[in-house]
DNA sequence: TCTAGGATCGGCT
DNA sequence: GCCGATCCTAGAT
């Protein structure tokens, strides 16, 4: 689960995430080492955010799962809202039906109104405005879905790899 | 300082 | 289902 607090409550249930594995991945921004700042925020703590903009328009969030020094990080992609319905729906427009409200990255990020300014920010700490909670919740594994990634082609092998994680009841 | 390209989205056909 | 918008980042010069 994740709860963001700006401007009030919201609470989003994650069923779609992408590992990205530093170094070694070639879809990853940290691949080969690569040290920016961009990225300085993922060579960090482990549990903080990373938020970068994709296509100049479209922010993505990302946490940060291993670190320090091992930038690797999942990519939160996809969720169901559990909590502020009305403020997700206020933020993505009036027009946008309910089932394409947090069905992808960017729209994610604007129905937690999360932008670069989250960079960096720690997701475990109880006051923080954004965080990771975990109610408790398990997924059987079989409810589990590994697919290749979305959008990383250009990785040559590593885009085929499974680590993009999909709950079935989503589908 | 310049230039190419991108972890997407939404509108149009 | 396809294609264009749009601007930041990173690498090249």
């Amino acid at each position: 689960m994740i709860r963001a607090h700006a401007g009030g409550v919201t609470v989003l249930r994650l069923n779609e995430v992408e590992a990205y594995l530093g170094v070694d991945d070639a879809a990853c921004h940290t691949y080969g080492g690569r040290r920016t700042r961009r990225t300085e925020t993922m060579w960090g703590e482990a549990g903080h955010a990373y938020v970068y903009l994709v296509y100049g328009l479209h922010h993505c969030l990302n946490v940060v799962t291993v670190g320090p020094d091992r930038p690797e990080a999942v990519l939160l992609r996809a969720g169901e809202v559990v909590e502020g319905l009305d403020l997700v729906r206020a933020r993505r427009g009036p027009s946008v039906p309910d089932g394409s409200l947090t069905d992808g990255p960017g729209k994610l990020c604007q129905a937690l109104a999360v932008d670069r300014g989250y960079d960096g920010a720690d997701l475990c700490a109880p006051d923080s405005a954004l965080r990771i909670h975990d109610d408790g919740t398990r997924v059987e594994e079989h409810l589990v879905r590994r697919l290749p990634r979305v959008g990383v082609d250009y990785a040559g092998e590593a885009s085929s790899w499974p680590l993009r994680l999909v709950t079935v009841s989503s589908v």
